[in-house]
DNA sequence: GTCTATACCAGGATAGAC
DNA sequence: GTCTATCCTGGTATAGAC
């Protein structure tokens, strides 16, 4: 029983994009890899901007879930660590990650898309949520790293001895302390 | 009496090339701004990913520079102060940021490109050069992220009082406490 | 040395046949 | 649900005008 080309197409499109690039991956590479011509794409998704929106769906969510909560509750230390640490959470959840890549590694490419720019502007709004105006400037900053911070994993050396999982801990921990004085 | 017609082809493409992305940006556009045929470009640029290595030249030796002085010196807290002081520095040179934010928007676009790669790999390497292998994991990521914190000002809602330099001074503030447990 | 005209090929998109 | 044919745009290459 084989998943449905809808599904596989998302797939190899995801990998191909994060390896090589939004614009550097044809859809003839697509259809090529999953065995039909490019213009049998075009039945299951409109553009190529289409399958970009299928990929974006999960992360808008969740970002903006994340967001509205965030604004029900006061802004205290509690709140902000409670942020980091659902950011966190969804970083764990199966494609998460790879979609994040992918949006990260192709940001101008994707620049106008609707559904990036939400993702964006629900991120930007977050880090707003995340100091007061007349706070000091580096703590505004550190905080406004904080969320970043989880995603800096990839700046480190890869070792075969760390798992993904133990530098997403670690990555927390660093996260943590951006958000205190 | 105006500037070369190179030096005005990197300027346009600079300012595109960040606004619009790389690919997204056509060689006409670029022509067109400047009152001339695309065709006249190869006059002046052998390929697109020419102009790319033009950008890319000034960072190339600004950041290897900075690395071969961090090789020379002892793996100490002021080295690592002073690497982060002089990356801190290098940002405020006329241009230099310009050509980071326009590589860091671009990621992917620019994976292969040979200057970019010896950009981001001397850049790999100095992260290396903050830390040592049995530095406890966090201490490690604060360490790499703090290079990056310089660039965090990205991240903060532009307001008007407050300028770019000092969201830069701000920001070595935290890249520096990254760097101690 | 600086540019225009023109042509080529690849990639995204669409219409219509099967 | 998939294919063929076709169109338009973009990067590249070259010949030649000034």
């Amino acid at each position: 029983m084989r998943e449905d080309t809808r599904t596989r197409i998302q797939e190899i499109a995801l990998r191909l994009f994060t390896e090589q690039g939004y614009e550097a991956t044809s859809l003839r590479e697509i259809a090529e890899e999953l065995g039909v011509t490019k213009a049998a794409l075009y039945y299951h998704f409109k553009t190529k901007d289409d399958i970009v929106a299928s990929l974006a769906d999960l992360r808008v969510a969740e970002v903006e879930e994340l967001l509205e909560w965030a604004r029900t509750q006061p802004r205290s230390p509690e709140t902000r660590r409670e942020v980091v640490q659902r950011y966190a959470e969804a970083l764990r959840r199966p494609r998460y990650m790879e979609v994040a890549r992918f949006m990260e590694r192709n940001q101008t490419a994707l620049r106008d898309h609707p559904k990036i720019v939400r993702i964006r502007e629900a991120m930007l709004e977050l880090v707003n949520e995340m100091s007061d105006p007349d706070d000091p400037l580096p703590l505004r900053i550190g905080r406004s790293l904080s969320l970043f911070a989880l995603h800096a994993g990839k700046w480190m050396p890869h070792e075969e001895s760390v798992s993904e999982d133990e530098v997403l801990e670690a990555s927390l921990e660093v996260a943590l302390r951006l958000l205190e004085p």
